[in-house]
DNA sequence: TTCATTTCTTGTCATTTGGTAAGAGCAAAG
DNA sequence: CTTTGCTCTTACCAAATGACAAGAAATGAA
Protein backbone atom coordinates (compact mmCIF):
# COMPACT_ATOMS: atom_id res chain seq x y z
CA UNK A 1 0.00 0.00 0.00
CA UNK A 2 1.37 3.60 -0.96
CA UNK A 3 0.62 6.82 0.50
CA UNK A 4 -0.27 8.30 -3.07
CA UNK A 5 -3.70 9.24 -2.57
CA UNK A 6 -3.27 10.79 0.72
CA UNK A 7 -0.36 12.96 -0.54
CA UNK A 8 -2.30 13.78 -3.37
CA UNK A 9 -5.55 14.47 -1.15
CA UNK A 10 -3.28 16.73 1.30
CA UNK A 11 -1.61 18.88 -1.54
CA UNK A 12 -4.35 18.68 -3.79
CA UNK A 13 -6.33 21.02 -1.17
CA UNK A 14 -3.85 23.71 -2.32
CA UNK A 15 -2.90 24.26 1.31
CA UNK A 16 0.17 21.87 1.67
CA UNK A 17 2.95 21.56 -0.34
CA UNK A 18 3.79 18.40 -2.15
CA UNK A 19 7.43 17.93 0.24
CA UNK A 20 5.15 18.98 3.22
CA UNK A 21 2.17 16.50 2.24
CA UNK A 22 4.68 13.26 2.15
CA UNK A 23 6.06 14.52 6.16
CA UNK A 24 2.64 14.26 6.88
CA UNK A 25 1.33 11.07 5.03
CA UNK A 26 4.48 9.16 6.21
CA UNK A 27 2.69 9.79 9.91
CA UNK A 28 -0.57 8.25 9.21
CA UNK A 29 -0.45 4.43 9.38
CA UNK A 30 -2.86 1.99 6.92
CA UNK A 31 -5.78 0.65 8.40
CA UNK A 32 -8.19 -1.61 6.92
CA UNK A 33 -11.74 -2.02 8.08
CA UNK A 34 -14.21 -4.52 6.16
CA UNK A 35 -17.45 -4.62 6.00
CA UNK A 36 -20.24 -4.28 8.93
CA UNK A 37 -17.04 -3.05 11.12
CA UNK A 38 -17.06 -0.06 13.38
CA UNK A 39 -14.64 2.69 12.81
CA UNK A 40 -16.34 4.56 15.86
CA UNK A 41 -18.68 2.83 18.39
CA UNK A 42 -20.92 5.08 20.73
CA UNK A 43 -19.72 4.80 24.27
CA UNK A 44 -16.16 5.02 22.90
CA UNK A 45 -14.00 7.70 21.99
CA UNK A 46 -13.15 9.20 18.68
CA UNK A 47 -9.52 8.85 18.26
CA UNK A 48 -8.73 8.41 14.62
CA UNK A 49 -8.50 10.84 11.84
CA UNK A 50 -9.08 8.69 9.41
CA UNK A 51 -8.73 9.32 5.45
CA UNK A 52 -10.91 7.27 3.97
CA UNK A 53 -9.21 6.29 0.81
CA UNK A 54 -11.72 3.35 -0.75
CA UNK A 55 -14.96 2.58 0.69
CA UNK A 56 -18.36 3.46 2.00
CA UNK A 57 -19.07 4.35 5.43
CA UNK A 58 -22.10 5.55 7.03
CA UNK A 59 -22.68 7.40 10.31
CA UNK A 60 -25.55 7.48 12.41
CA UNK A 61 -27.05 8.18 16.46
CA UNK A 62 -30.16 6.45 18.00
CA UNK A 63 -32.91 9.17 18.80
CA UNK A 64 -34.54 9.08 22.24
CA UNK A 65 -36.94 5.68 20.77
CA UNK A 66 -34.70 3.65 19.95
CA UNK A 67 -34.53 4.53 16.19
CA UNK A 68 -31.41 4.78 13.95
CA UNK A 69 -30.74 7.95 12.57
CA UNK A 70 -28.09 8.81 10.21
CA UNK A 71 -25.85 11.24 10.51
CA UNK A 72 -23.56 11.01 7.46
CA UNK A 73 -22.51 9.39 4.65
CA UNK A 74 -18.60 8.97 3.56
CA UNK A 75 -16.86 7.96 0.32
CA UNK A 76 -13.53 7.93 -0.73
CA UNK A 77 -11.15 10.94 -0.38
CA UNK A 78 -12.42 12.44 2.89
CA UNK A 79 -11.55 12.86 6.30
CA UNK A 80 -13.90 10.39 8.68
CA UNK A 81 -14.01 11.39 12.59
CA UNK A 82 -16.75 12.59 15.18
CA UNK A 83 -15.77 16.06 15.47
CA UNK A 84 -16.60 16.32 19.10
CA UNK A 85 -15.39 13.76 20.31
CA UNK A 86 -12.16 13.86 18.82
CA UNK A 87 -11.27 17.52 19.56
CA UNK A 88 -13.23 17.49 23.01
CA UNK A 89 -11.85 14.40 24.12
CA UNK A 90 -15.37 13.00 25.22
CA UNK A 91 -17.30 10.07 24.80
CA UNK A 92 -19.75 9.78 21.17
CA UNK A 93 -22.90 9.30 20.93
CA UNK A 94 -22.35 8.49 17.13
CA UNK A 95 -21.43 5.32 15.24
CA UNK A 96 -19.41 4.99 12.24
CA UNK A 97 -20.12 1.80 10.30
CA UNK A 98 -18.07 0.74 7.30
CA UNK A 99 -21.04 -0.63 4.96
CA UNK A 100 -18.72 -1.57 2.41
CA UNK A 101 -14.78 -2.87 2.97
CA UNK A 102 -12.51 -0.07 3.54
CA UNK A 103 -8.95 1.09 3.44
CA UNK A 104 -7.66 3.96 4.69
CA UNK A 105 -5.36 6.02 6.52
CA UNK A 106 -5.27 7.39 10.23
CA UNK A 107 -3.44 9.11 12.66
CA UNK A 108 -4.63 9.23 16.55
CA UNK A 109 -5.44 12.53 18.31
CA UNK A 110 -2.15 13.35 19.88
CA UNK A 111 -0.58 12.58 16.24
CA UNK A 112 -2.93 14.90 14.76
CA UNK A 113 -1.76 17.66 17.40
CA UNK A 114 1.96 16.93 16.83
CA UNK A 115 1.91 17.83 13.30
CA UNK A 116 -0.33 21.02 13.81
CA UNK A 117 2.39 22.30 16.18
CA UNK A 118 5.16 21.07 13.82
CA UNK A 119 3.93 22.07 10.31
CA UNK A 120 1.53 25.79 10.04
CA UNK A 121 0.34 24.12 6.64
CA UNK A 122 -0.79 21.05 8.71
CA UNK A 123 -2.84 23.15 10.69
CA UNK A 124 -4.56 25.28 7.43
CA UNK A 125 -5.76 21.61 6.37
CA UNK A 126 -7.08 20.91 9.66
CA UNK A 127 -9.01 23.91 9.64
CA UNK A 128 -10.27 23.58 6.74
CA UNK A 129 -11.53 20.01 6.65
CA UNK A 130 -13.18 21.62 10.15
CA UNK A 131 -14.63 24.55 8.16
CA UNK A 132 -15.66 22.35 5.18
CA UNK A 133 -17.61 19.72 7.47
CA UNK A 134 -19.46 22.93 9.09
CA UNK A 135 -20.31 24.77 6.00
CA UNK A 136 -22.01 21.49 4.28
CA UNK A 137 -23.90 20.89 7.80
CA UNK A 138 -25.19 24.63 7.45
CA UNK A 139 -26.44 23.79 3.97
CA UNK A 140 -28.37 20.82 4.89
CA UNK A 141 -29.49 22.56 7.93
CA UNK A 142 -30.97 25.66 5.56
CA UNK A 143 -32.36 22.77 3.05
CA UNK A 144 -34.25 20.81 6.22
CA UNK A 145 -35.97 24.60 6.77
CA UNK A 146 -36.30 25.53 3.20
CA UNK A 147 -37.14 22.22 0.86
CA UNK A 148 -39.75 19.84 0.56
CA UNK A 149 -38.65 16.04 1.32
CA UNK A 150 -38.82 15.99 -2.54
CA UNK A 151 -36.62 18.84 -3.32
CA UNK A 152 -33.99 17.38 -0.61
CA UNK A 153 -34.10 13.92 -2.34
CA UNK A 154 -33.77 15.89 -5.97
CA UNK A 155 -30.83 17.64 -4.63
CA UNK A 156 -28.78 14.28 -3.09
CA UNK A 157 -29.61 12.62 -5.56
CA UNK A 158 -27.91 15.30 -8.30
CA UNK A 159 -24.62 15.68 -5.92
CA UNK A 160 -24.19 12.72 -3.96
CA UNK A 161 -25.48 10.24 -6.62
CA UNK A 162 -22.68 7.19 -4.67
CA UNK A 163 -24.51 7.19 -1.78
CA UNK A 164 -27.50 5.69 -3.56
CA UNK A 165 -24.95 3.14 -4.88
CA UNK A 166 -23.89 2.07 -1.43
CA UNK A 167 -26.70 2.78 1.72
CA UNK A 168 -30.07 0.93 1.84
CA UNK A 169 -33.02 3.33 1.71
CA UNK A 170 -34.45 3.55 4.60
CA UNK A 171 -30.74 4.86 6.01
CA UNK A 172 -31.39 7.91 3.20
CA UNK A 173 -34.63 8.34 4.43
CA UNK A 174 -33.26 8.97 7.52
CA UNK A 175 -30.48 10.96 6.23
CA UNK A 176 -33.22 12.86 4.37
CA UNK A 177 -35.55 13.23 7.95
CA UNK A 178 -37.98 11.33 6.48
CA UNK A 179 -39.51 8.17 7.04
CA UNK A 180 -38.79 5.10 4.61
CA UNK A 181 -42.42 5.07 3.76
CA UNK A 182 -42.00 8.61 2.45
CA UNK A 183 -38.97 8.27 0.72
CA UNK A 184 -40.65 5.23 -1.08
CA UNK A 185 -43.93 7.80 -1.87
CA UNK A 186 -41.45 10.41 -3.36
CA UNK A 187 -39.66 8.00 -5.45
CA UNK A 188 -42.92 6.77 -7.00
CA UNK A 189 -43.92 10.48 -7.81
CA UNK A 190 -40.44 11.05 -9.31
CA UNK A 191 -39.83 8.38 -11.36
CA UNK A 192 -42.94 9.13 -13.14
CA UNK A 193 -41.26 12.46 -14.35
CA UNK B 1 -14.40 50.25 28.03
CA UNK B 2 -12.24 47.42 29.32
CA UNK B 3 -11.20 43.98 28.21
CA UNK B 4 -12.02 42.26 31.47
CA UNK B 5 -14.94 40.25 29.60
CA UNK B 6 -12.78 39.37 26.56
CA UNK B 7 -10.47 38.05 29.18
CA UNK B 8 -12.15 36.34 30.90
CA UNK B 9 -14.17 35.02 28.05
CA UNK B 10 -10.48 33.55 27.00
CA UNK B 11 -9.09 32.31 30.00
CA UNK B 12 -12.37 30.83 31.27
CA UNK B 13 -12.12 28.17 28.31
CA UNK B 14 -9.27 26.81 30.51
CA UNK B 15 -7.44 26.36 27.03
CA UNK B 16 -5.68 30.08 28.04
CA UNK B 17 -3.44 31.09 30.84
CA UNK B 18 -4.53 35.00 31.89
CA UNK B 19 -1.40 35.91 30.76
CA UNK B 20 -1.62 34.93 27.44
CA UNK B 21 -5.13 35.64 27.76
CA UNK B 22 -4.17 39.70 28.67
CA UNK B 23 -2.01 39.66 25.66
CA UNK B 24 -4.52 37.97 22.72
CA UNK B 25 -7.14 40.42 24.53
CA UNK B 26 -5.09 43.70 23.77
CA UNK B 27 -5.25 43.15 19.70
CA UNK B 28 -8.92 43.17 19.36
CA UNK B 29 -10.17 46.66 18.80
CA UNK B 30 -13.47 47.81 20.27
CA UNK B 31 -16.58 47.66 18.41
CA UNK B 32 -19.97 49.27 18.77
CA UNK B 33 -23.17 47.95 16.90
CA UNK B 34 -26.62 50.02 17.30
CA UNK B 35 -29.81 48.19 17.17
CA UNK B 36 -30.72 47.96 13.28
CA UNK B 37 -27.43 47.50 12.34
CA UNK B 38 -25.31 45.16 10.38
CA UNK B 39 -22.24 42.93 11.44
CA UNK B 40 -22.39 41.48 8.20
CA UNK B 41 -24.04 41.75 5.39
CA UNK B 42 -24.27 39.11 2.49
CA UNK B 43 -22.31 39.86 -0.91
CA UNK B 44 -19.86 41.26 1.72
CA UNK B 45 -17.00 39.19 3.76
CA UNK B 46 -17.06 38.05 6.93
CA UNK B 47 -13.74 39.81 8.50
CA UNK B 48 -14.72 40.07 11.84
CA UNK B 49 -14.29 37.76 14.26
CA UNK B 50 -16.22 39.14 16.57
CA UNK B 51 -16.54 38.75 20.76
CA UNK B 52 -20.05 39.67 21.40
CA UNK B 53 -19.96 41.37 25.16
CA UNK B 54 -23.30 42.95 25.16
CA UNK B 55 -26.41 43.15 23.27
CA UNK B 56 -28.02 40.57 20.90
CA UNK B 57 -28.18 39.48 17.26
CA UNK B 58 -29.61 37.49 14.67
CA UNK B 59 -28.00 35.61 11.56
CA UNK B 60 -30.44 34.74 8.59
CA UNK B 61 -30.37 34.25 4.95
CA UNK B 62 -32.50 33.97 2.42
CA UNK B 63 -34.48 30.94 0.73
CA UNK B 64 -35.08 30.81 -3.11
CA UNK B 65 -38.36 32.19 -2.65
CA UNK B 66 -36.75 35.14 -0.69
CA UNK B 67 -38.29 34.40 2.63
CA UNK B 68 -36.01 35.36 5.42
CA UNK B 69 -34.81 32.14 7.72
CA UNK B 70 -33.02 32.61 10.99
CA UNK B 71 -29.97 30.70 11.35
CA UNK B 72 -29.17 31.43 14.65
CA UNK B 73 -29.32 33.70 17.42
CA UNK B 74 -26.40 35.48 19.37
CA UNK B 75 -26.26 36.91 23.32
CA UNK B 76 -23.25 37.68 25.73
CA UNK B 77 -20.14 36.41 25.72
CA UNK B 78 -19.99 34.45 22.18
CA UNK B 79 -18.10 34.98 19.00
CA UNK B 80 -19.96 35.76 16.26
CA UNK B 81 -19.01 35.55 12.29
CA UNK B 82 -19.65 33.59 9.45
CA UNK B 83 -17.46 30.71 9.49
CA UNK B 84 -17.08 29.62 5.98
CA UNK B 85 -17.03 33.49 4.38
CA UNK B 86 -14.63 34.52 6.87
CA UNK B 87 -11.93 30.98 6.59
CA UNK B 88 -12.49 30.39 3.10
CA UNK B 89 -12.56 34.58 1.90
CA UNK B 90 -15.83 34.20 0.07
CA UNK B 91 -18.69 36.49 0.06
CA UNK B 92 -20.91 35.49 2.47
CA UNK B 93 -24.83 34.52 1.75
CA UNK B 94 -25.89 34.94 5.31
CA UNK B 95 -26.61 38.40 6.95
CA UNK B 96 -25.92 38.71 10.98
CA UNK B 97 -27.91 41.67 12.60
CA UNK B 98 -28.15 43.45 15.70
CA UNK B 99 -31.08 43.60 17.36
CA UNK B 100 -30.32 45.25 19.95
CA UNK B 101 -27.43 47.46 20.82
CA UNK B 102 -24.12 46.08 20.90
CA UNK B 103 -20.76 46.07 22.35
CA UNK B 104 -18.12 44.21 22.14
CA UNK B 105 -14.49 43.47 20.44
CA UNK B 106 -13.47 42.36 17.02
CA UNK B 107 -9.97 41.01 15.50
CA UNK B 108 -9.28 40.79 11.40
CA UNK B 109 -9.02 37.64 9.65
CA UNK B 110 -5.06 38.75 9.17
CA UNK B 111 -4.45 39.61 13.00
CA UNK B 112 -6.67 35.96 13.59
CA UNK B 113 -3.96 34.23 11.79
CA UNK B 114 -0.92 36.11 13.33
CA UNK B 115 -2.09 35.45 16.74
CA UNK B 116 -2.75 31.67 15.76
CA UNK B 117 0.81 31.65 14.22
CA UNK B 118 2.73 33.13 17.76
CA UNK B 119 0.36 31.31 20.15
CA UNK B 120 -0.52 27.64 20.21
CA UNK B 121 -3.06 28.19 23.19
CA UNK B 122 -5.40 30.64 20.95
CA UNK B 123 -4.91 28.01 18.48
CA UNK B 124 -6.42 25.68 20.96
CA UNK B 125 -9.31 28.42 22.02
CA UNK B 126 -9.80 28.94 18.24
CA UNK B 127 -9.87 24.97 17.33
CA UNK B 128 -12.57 24.91 20.30
CA UNK B 129 -14.90 27.83 19.35
CA UNK B 130 -15.33 25.98 15.65
CA UNK B 131 -15.86 22.45 17.22
CA UNK B 132 -18.02 23.54 19.82
CA UNK B 133 -20.27 25.51 16.72
CA UNK B 134 -20.30 22.39 14.61
CA UNK B 135 -21.26 20.43 17.87
CA UNK B 136 -23.90 22.66 18.64
CA UNK B 137 -25.44 22.46 15.16
CA UNK B 138 -25.12 18.86 15.07
CA UNK B 139 -27.23 18.66 17.92
CA UNK B 140 -30.29 20.87 16.60
CA UNK B 141 -29.88 19.35 13.09
CA UNK B 142 -30.67 16.06 14.87
CA UNK B 143 -33.49 17.58 16.64
CA UNK B 144 -34.80 18.76 13.48
CA UNK B 145 -35.00 14.91 12.40
CA UNK B 146 -35.76 13.70 15.28
CA UNK B 147 -38.19 15.90 17.35
CA UNK B 148 -41.76 17.47 16.24
CA UNK B 149 -41.71 21.07 16.26
CA UNK B 150 -43.57 21.17 19.16
CA UNK B 151 -40.36 19.30 20.85
CA UNK B 152 -38.04 21.22 19.37
CA UNK B 153 -40.16 24.77 20.62
CA UNK B 154 -39.84 23.37 24.40
CA UNK B 155 -35.99 22.52 24.16
CA UNK B 156 -34.90 26.00 23.11
CA UNK B 157 -37.38 27.46 25.63
CA UNK B 158 -35.54 25.54 28.12
CA UNK B 159 -32.12 25.27 26.57
CA UNK B 160 -32.08 29.51 26.06
CA UNK B 161 -34.72 31.28 27.02
CA UNK B 162 -32.87 34.47 26.93
CA UNK B 163 -34.14 34.14 22.67
CA UNK B 164 -37.63 34.90 23.48
CA UNK B 165 -37.05 38.10 25.04
CA UNK B 166 -34.88 39.22 22.36
CA UNK B 167 -36.35 38.15 19.22
CA UNK B 168 -39.56 38.09 17.00
CA UNK B 169 -41.67 34.86 17.51
CA UNK B 170 -41.47 34.92 13.14
CA UNK B 171 -37.96 34.79 13.33
CA UNK B 172 -37.86 32.40 16.12
CA UNK B 173 -40.59 30.26 14.29
CA UNK B 174 -38.04 30.12 10.74
CA UNK B 175 -35.19 28.48 12.99
CA UNK B 176 -37.24 26.04 14.52
CA UNK B 177 -37.87 25.03 10.73
CA UNK B 178 -41.78 26.41 11.10
CA UNK B 179 -43.95 28.85 9.79
CA UNK B 180 -45.04 31.77 12.43
CA UNK B 181 -48.66 30.29 12.40
CA UNK B 182 -47.48 27.22 13.39
CA UNK B 183 -45.48 28.40 16.16
CA UNK B 184 -48.44 30.40 17.27
CA UNK B 185 -50.71 27.37 17.51
CA UNK B 186 -47.76 24.97 19.39
CA UNK B 187 -47.78 27.87 21.67
CA UNK B 188 -51.93 27.91 22.12
CA UNK B 189 -51.33 24.27 22.47
CA UNK B 190 -48.31 24.56 25.12
CA UNK B 191 -49.87 27.43 27.43
CA UNK B 192 -52.85 24.73 27.99
CA UNK B 193 -50.09 22.61 29.95
C1' DT C 1 -30.90 -24.58 -2.89
C1' DT C 2 -34.17 -23.45 0.86
C1' DC C 3 -35.48 -20.90 4.74
C1' DA C 4 -35.45 -16.86 7.50
C1' DT C 5 -34.76 -12.14 7.78
C1' DT C 6 -34.63 -7.66 6.20
C1' DT C 7 -35.84 -4.13 2.96
C1' DC C 8 -38.91 -1.88 0.11
C1' DT C 9 -43.43 -0.80 -1.54
C1' DT C 10 -48.22 0.07 -1.13
C1' DG C 11 -52.68 1.14 1.03
C1' DT C 12 -55.43 3.31 4.58
C1' DC C 13 -56.12 6.64 7.83
C1' DA C 14 -54.53 10.11 11.30
C1' DT C 15 -51.71 13.94 12.41
C1' DT C 16 -48.88 17.68 11.55
C1' DT C 17 -47.81 21.51 9.14
C1' DG C 18 -48.46 24.97 5.50
C1' DG C 19 -51.03 28.68 2.78
C1' DT C 20 -54.05 32.22 2.96
C1' DA C 21 -56.72 35.73 4.81
C1' DA C 22 -58.81 38.46 8.41
C1' DG C 23 -58.64 40.80 12.60
C1' DA C 24 -56.62 42.20 17.13
C1' DG C 25 -52.88 44.16 19.53
C1' DC C 26 -48.91 47.10 19.75
C1' DA C 27 -45.51 50.39 18.74
C1' DA C 28 -43.38 54.08 16.13
C1' DA C 29 -43.91 58.36 13.52
C1' DG C 30 -46.13 62.38 12.47
C1' DC D 1 -53.73 61.70 19.81
C1' DT D 2 -54.23 59.47 15.49
C1' DT D 3 -52.52 57.01 11.76
C1' DT D 4 -49.72 53.61 9.82
C1' DG D 5 -47.41 49.50 9.63
C1' DC D 6 -45.81 45.36 11.69
C1' DT D 7 -46.55 41.30 14.66
C1' DC D 8 -49.18 37.84 16.43
C1' DT D 9 -53.22 35.07 16.64
C1' DT D 10 -56.98 32.53 14.79
C1' DA D 11 -59.84 30.07 11.44
C1' DC D 12 -60.38 27.36 7.40
C1' DC D 13 -58.88 24.19 4.17
C1' DA D 14 -55.16 21.78 1.56
C1' DA D 15 -50.93 19.31 1.29
C1' DA D 16 -47.27 16.69 3.23
C1' DT D 17 -45.84 13.35 6.14
C1' DG D 18 -46.25 9.77 9.71
C1' DA D 19 -48.04 5.31 11.83
C1' DC D 20 -49.35 0.97 11.02
C1' DA D 21 -50.01 -3.19 8.61
C1' DA D 22 -49.64 -6.38 4.76
C1' DG D 23 -47.32 -8.26 1.04
C1' DA D 24 -43.54 -8.47 -2.44
C1' DA D 25 -38.78 -8.46 -3.32
C1' DA D 26 -34.16 -8.98 -2.12
C1' DT D 27 -30.61 -10.66 0.80
C1' DG D 28 -28.06 -13.62 3.75
C1' DA D 29 -27.44 -17.92 6.36
C1' DA D 30 -27.64 -22.76 6.82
Amino acid sequence: MSHQKLIQFLNGSNLVSLATAETIANTFNPKEISRNNFLLKEGKFSNEYFFLENGFMRAFAYDTDGNDVTTNFYSGNQVVFEVSSFFNRTISKENILATDDCTGWFITYDQLNNLFHALPEFREFGRAVLVKGFASLKTRMLSMITETAEQRYDALLKTNPEIFQHAALKHIASYLGITDTSLSRIRKEYSKK
